[in-house]
DNA sequence: CTTATATGTCGAAATATTTGGTTATGAAAG
DNA sequence: CTTTCATAACCAAATATTTCGACATATAAG
């Protein structure tokens, strides 16, 4: 039994399990599978076809931004976002690479 | 834009979804981390080690048991739980494969 | 400069999750 | 059979998250 790791996510996990905790929300996971391959999209244009408020759904766009799962760049008014693949991969292989070690 | 999502998880991916909810909670991810490679642990071990009281731990081990995180298996009076490899592996590798698609 | 538009922020209410004491269940021990 | 022990289930309280309307900010348009 690993002791070291029950009373603090050691700092290497730290990201990852943000990460996680981004992604463990149906409501962020469905945003997510919103954009098409390799395309931003705005806030606007997430609202209109989500079925939450314009500051609901800019709580989690902020979630998921903060997590590193979406970048994110004003241009003009608006401000797209779109995935960051490196970030989400990262996570997921910390992960894949500690099952092997199990 | 992919509006096929934004109302529901697509059925393909509620198995995913859950995991990664499972997985989205500190106390649960320091859970995981308490097993070493192969180790079968008790609910009493699990609780020695956390912070938290039995009834909690208890309840992260049903959510993490329900996403198929852990699996478990009752022995005598103890209810030991181990990793679910297979479950996580096939859970990451989705979201792994749909990264690359993207 | 004023107005319109896109988005972010704030704060309170609604909702969901977590928590731990208590009770229930089931298995072993005496 | 009774007691003891490990765990699960239940329940109410504590806590955290989510939600949305109202207000703030920043940019573009008129």
């Amino acid at each position: 039994m690993n002791i070291n790791y029950t009373k603090e996510i050691p700092s290497a996990w730290k990201n990852v399990s943000r990460v996680f905790s981004a992604l463990g929300d149906e409501h962020r996971q469905r945003i997510l599978l919103t954009f098409e391959p390799g395309e931003h999209l705005n806030v606007g244009q997430i609202v209109e076809v989500s079925t939450l408020s314009r500051s609901a759904v800019s709580h989690h766009l902020r979630i998921l931004r903060e997590a590193g799962v979406l970048d994110s760049e004003k241009i003009g008014k608006e401000v797209y976002f779109w995935l960051n693949k490196k970030q989400i991969k990262e996570s997921l292989t910390a992960v894949m690479d500690y099952l092997k070690s199990q």
